[in-house]
Formats: structure tokens, C-alpha cells, sequence
DNA sequence: CCTACGATCCCCT
DNA sequence: GGGGATCGTAGGC
């Protein structure tokens, strides 16, 4: 999808975008594969880093939509959002691994494609998405993300990993996949 | 199967 | 100076 199209798909709230971007195509360099979970977070969401309005970290969530926004995660890991409308965004939480295997668990360190991006911090392993990638335009030469209508069993539940806002249910996926960070409970 | 914990940066107060 | 939108490993049941 072009840029241009996708600005228009993105410029959404976050909550309306995510269970819509479940099944799209994502490639760093060609390497990557079908997003199967997603999280929203919004400007009046306790559990978004853009809550207390912009900041050197969150301003790539300011800017224009379908455009990367990528952050440190306990030290140690990135996490890869796509920016929806002004102060919101989608956390891509894991992939089916569809397109460059061979590099995603060179990157890994292992060849189990459960476990190569299943996970933020694994995504962005397997994908070698870095700082260097924050602020970048989601349909251009490094990234490429390609929605596309798909009839499939979406599950929601409870955000992970977070102690504010955790009753809004706004994390979705594909309901089954063997690719997810965990499972989706009942309901 | 499950729970516990350490690693290690950067931003924000 | 505190605290994460996490992961991998260790150890118990």
C-alpha cells in the first residue's frame, strides 16, 4: 500500500485500527511476515506513553500517522508501533514469520519459528528494528506495511504488561495462532 | 505445567 | 533516582 493510502487507513483512532491491521503484510528490508496481534493506545489512555502529552521519547506519536514509532522497552528490547491519529498508536506484539526466515533466526539465534516473533522485544529482534527506525514512514524504502481485507476469528482481552487503564480490552489477534505471545483467555 | 527474578537503558519527575 | 507496553532461564510442583 502506498503511503498515502496507508495515512488515510491509520488516521483512526488506535482502537479502530488494531483489529483492523491483524493479517496485514509487515517487511523491514523484506524481511518479516502477517501480523497476528496488536494493542491501542490513546492520548487519554493512562497506559500510553503519550498520556502526558508529547515528549522527546513519544514525538514520533505526534507526528503523522503510519509512521514507526519505536522505543526502548526495559533496556534491554525495542517495541514497533505504528502511529495512528495525533497521540495514538498500534504496538505490533508478534508475526507469523512468512518472508526471510533464514534471517529472522540467524537474528534469533534459533530455528523454532514459533519464537522468532512471537513478542515485541522478539519482533523487533527477528525484524532488527532499532531507534533508527523511529519516526520512518511505514511505506517506504526500509518499511512496508500492507493491510488487506481478511475474514478471520479475531479474539480480544486485556492489554499485557501494563498497570494502568489494564480493564480496556484492546489487545486483539488472530484467535488460535500458534504465533501469538501468549494465548487469549476465554471470552 | 507454573512462578520468580535478573539484565540493563532511557526517559521523566 | 525511580520505574517500565520484556525476555530468557532456573527451579519447583
Amino acid at each position: 500500500m502506498n503511503q498515502i493510502a496507508l495515512t488515510e487507513f491509520c488516521d483512526r483512532p488506535a482502537w479502530e485500527v488494531a483489529p483492523e491491521l491483524v493479517g496485514a503484510a509487515l517487511l523491514v528490508e523484506g524481511v518479516g511476515g502477517l501480523v497476528v496481534e496488536t494493542e491501542a493506545y490513546e492520548p487519554d489512555d493512562p497506559a500510553s506513553h503519550s498520556f502526558g502529552g508529547p515528549t522527546a521519547r513519544n514525538a514520533a506519536m505526534f507526528g503523522p500517522p503510519a509512521h514507526a514509532y519505536v522505543y526502548r522497552s526495559y533496556g534491554i528490547h525495542w517495541c514497533f508501533n505504528i502511529v495512528c491519529r495525533r497521540g495514538s498508536a498500534v504496538l505490533v506484539r508478534a508475526l507469523e514469520p512468512k518472508w526471510g526466515l533464514e534471517a529472522m533466526m540467524a537474528r534469533r539465534g534459533l530455528r523454532d519459528a514459533a519464537l522468532l516473533a512471537a513478542g515485541p522485544g522478539r519482533l523487533t529482534q527477528a525484524l532488527a528494528i532499532t531507534r533508527a527506525h523511529d519516526g520512518m514512514p511505514l511505506a517506504g524504502a526500509a518499511i512496508a506495511l500492507d493491510p488487506h481485507p481478511a475474514a478471520q476469528p479475531l479474539a480480544t482481552g486485556p492489554r499485557i504488561g501494563i498497570s494502568k487503564a489494564t480493564e480496556r480490552p484492546w489487545r486483539f489477534g488472530l484467535a488460535g495462532s500458534r504465533y501469538l505471545s501468549r494465548p487469549f483467555g476465554r471470552g
